[in-house]
DNA sequence: CTATTTACTGAATGACCATTCAGCATAATT
DNA sequence: AATTATGCTGAATGGTCATTCAGTAAATAG
């Protein structure tokens, strides 16, 4: 039987495989994209660099499906916490909680430097861009079915969801960019408050801070 | 004479300085922060990689100079285009226009991609951090000066300039990133606009798409 | 004119790393 | 049991740089 070596579909070897995807996003959130070696990864994995390059054949394959696990498992750990609310207004405000607070989300606080990671490489990388794209595509999905629901549900007033989500992403970035580099004049809390009384006077529901469950600094 | 080795402030060596971290910025726009070699930047500016060393005796002091360089130029290319107007709705305009249309400012339509760099090497990157957050306190405040200035010729309402510059500059650098990274979603008069009518409503101006000037595409 | 400093360079040096290779266990197959 | 495939590794290999060094040519100073 012609063995090509093409893909490596064993039980044990997805499961390595994913040990090793789960390291290299690991040392990535430490040290960041550029600074991470193969070597690194197979220490933390437990395992030698040879073995690396025997599952991912190159260190760019094995970047960019951390970057794709990332995106991932923010989706993971966010889809689980939105689905416990049910108004609309509670799930917009629990996913940016996710984006404003850090001890909400399952990822470490510095998980936000992955993202700027993942925008610096997406400029160059084609590879990494597509997943970028498909992160922001989805992140707008997600963002845009909780005002149609909010709208269906007459929580909100009919403004345009998908401009909303396009907006209201935006200044999410841009707040969470002065999160991750922490910004003395961005405070997490800061940063939570700011996104929803944006939110509430764009989509026309009643918020205020102190009700907040989250008002914990 | 004790000759130490320390700085190099001759009218030749300031010149030449210059011109290194010119092409080191150029370099830097083109391939990357992490994928800028000295040696591509010596052959950029015509001369050898020990050169480069001979002056910044480091690539990391090059490559931190290089970012300051960016963040002068970014004011000094804006700082004139704004002086050209008188009413403070014109100048934020402007000053949105820099951000969102890159035929506007001077700097190449890849110069977004700079500042992906900049917020990503600034997670880790302590130097590189410093000209960061130099520059986005001058951009606040930059900002927050133009809103007073509104609220003096009674332009705009008596919204908290501080406030307003912190939360606009959130969105334009949400927006930017887009922009940089050429997101279909978003183009530039799309961005434009989105800032316009967010600020005009938050300083209570009024502004329509149609009047502008940069109505370009 | 001589000595010294300045500007500059080509050719090492040496680190650092991704990737390759040859081979060894262990498990699966026949 | 013999064969083969799988999972894995230590030790090369080779390429890519940043940085150093030894020295040259021109300018400047004494």
């Amino acid at each position: 039987m012609v063995t090509v070596s093409e893909e490596i579909t064993t039980e044990q070897g997805e499961l390595r495989k994913s040990e090793l995807v789960q390291a290299a996003l690991e040392i990535i959130a430490e040290r960041g994209f550029a600074e991470t070696r193969i070597a690194d990864v197979a220490k933390r994995a437990g395992t030698s660099p040879a073995l690396v390059i025997y599952y991912f054949k190159t260190k760019a394959v094995l970047l960019t499906e951390a970057m794709r696990r990332a995106e991932d498992q923010w989706y993971e750990s966010g889809a689980a916490q939105v689905a416990a609310f049910d108004k609309a207004s509670e799930q917009l405000e629990e996913i940016v909680a996710m984006v404003c607070l850090p001890q909400h989300s399952a990822s470490a606080s510095d998980s936000w430097s992955l993202w700027l990671d993942l925008w610096a490489q997406s400029a160059r990388n084609p590879e990494v861009a597509a997943v970028r794209k498909e992160f922001d595509e989805h992140w707008r999905t997600t963002l845009s079915d909780i005002v149609l629901k909010g709208q269906q549900q007459q929580e909100f007033t009919h403004v345009d969801s998908r401009e909303f989500a396009i907006i209201f992403s935006a200044l999410l970035d841009g707040l969470a960019i002065q999160i991750a580099l922490d910004d003395p004049v961005v405070t997490n809390q800061g940063a939570f408050e700011i996104s929803m009384r944006f939110a509430s006077q764009s989509l026309g529901f009643s918020w205020n801070a102190s009700k907040s469950r989250h008002s914990s600094i």
